[in-house]
DNA sequence: TAGATTGTTAATCGATTAACAATC
DNA sequence: TAGATTGTTAATCGATTAACAATC
């Protein structure tokens, strides 16, 4: 598979475009146009086209693109049916929901467990799911080879954590934690939910269209 | 407050700007240059300055900005402490986490319960916030004048409530669902966290390693 | 075949970076 | 005052859009 350096902005509009396809394909649509697909999805034809051909040619002239073939080739290119193991740290309110809400084994991902320091929990299990001692995280990352640990401990411990993490050697963490977090050169891929962020720029437009609302007065 | 039309990629960045500015503050920091700030966050003190323009004038030749005068400017820009309303609808693990994580009184909104179609639910409260019967959410909506509704409910019935919040008059739609939500021209803002699309480009960065390693050997 | 639509090259637009006069 | 650092204008870089030959 092609894969020049692709910029940051086709790179997330690309599970867009799989959630995109996966909707056409349940409906039954066998083929789209760069033209239908922009229409649906308020992106221009000709940087769809783009966006594709970083990694390849997936069209054909004169017929536009499978819808199958090619949501299966952009999930090749997200690495998702690769398997990767997955643990949670933090088996909270959020660990919790989480767990119950993704579908580990169909998005194709191997979940293994989550960790956590309340005694109570540990041995329990979610959804199936073991609850293990945050004790046996290290030697466990360790043995697994865990490829991502999702982060969803509260705001004090989540460095510290992290630091475990990264000296277990863990190859990505998904961060809840709200905060940024620091790893070293080489270290992990860190990929960080901010729930605030996402809620500050919800209120920046309230905020914005009170102000001219306030200004035309 | 100066507002000119400002682009997205700057809007999304002020979220950032306050929780480091809440981090220096909290670390007792006064005073912050462009170039210091720049470092620590990784952007270039061009772009800081740049950004921070865009509403108005925050600093001082020879000393910089004041760590605690930016940090309310960029509160007031992005809307905070204005008291925004708020109704969760779909009080299950995610709704009920989501209550839990954020401390809506703190964060400057004024958070009036969640509301669900469980009867085992309704009635009880989560945080000592009320659920209600989701029968009621259009009164409640229009009666309160409610700014913000945070949806997290199954994908299967997320475009029903959205219709429903539209036709209430909601102004903005926090967006949990993992699903596009349509709604008509001139209807809610909506802002979605889609936490695949946030694991894929995570997977995405891990494939991609792994390609580059297999092509090597 | 004729029409449709791709993949790609060139043109445009916007965002980031650099430079610098203003000034604290 | 001299040094530091801003706000802003100009230059550069990258991303999006337009155009079009290739071809199904």
């Amino acid at each position: 598979m092609k894969r020049g350096n692709v910029s940051n902005n086709v790179i997330r509009r690309l599970p867009r475009y799989l959630r995109k396809l996966d909707d056409l394909a349940s409906k039954g649509e066998e083929r789209i146009s760069s033209d239908k697909l922009g229409r649906q999805m308020g992106l221009t034809p000709s940087q769809i086209r783009q966006d594709f051909s970083c990694f390849g040619e997936f069209g054909q002239q004169g017929y536009g693109y499978n819808v199958d073939f090619l949501r299966q080739e952009i999930g090749q290119i997200l690495g998702t049916y690769r398997g990767y193991s997955a643990i949670l740290v933090g088996a909270g309110n959020l660990g919790t929901a989480l767990i119950q809400n993704f579908d580990f084994i169909i998005e194709g991902y191997s979940f293994l467990g989550a960790f956590d320091v309340d005694p109570a929990v540990i041995g329990t299990d979610v959804d199936g799911f073991p609850i293990y001692d945050v004790k046996d995280l290290d030697a466990f990352v360790r043995e697994k080879k865990v490829d991502i640990a999702i982060l969803t401990v509260p705001r004090g411990v989540a460095q510290e954590l992290t630091d475990a993490l990264v000296e277990a050697g863990v190859r990505a963490i998904w961060n809840f934690t709200n905060t940024e977090l620091e790893v070293p050169e080489g270290g992990p891929l860190v990929e960080s939910i901010h729930f605030s962020d996402s809620l500050l720029v919800l209120t920046y437009h309230l905020a914005q269209a009170d102000d001219e609302k306030k200004d035309e007065s």
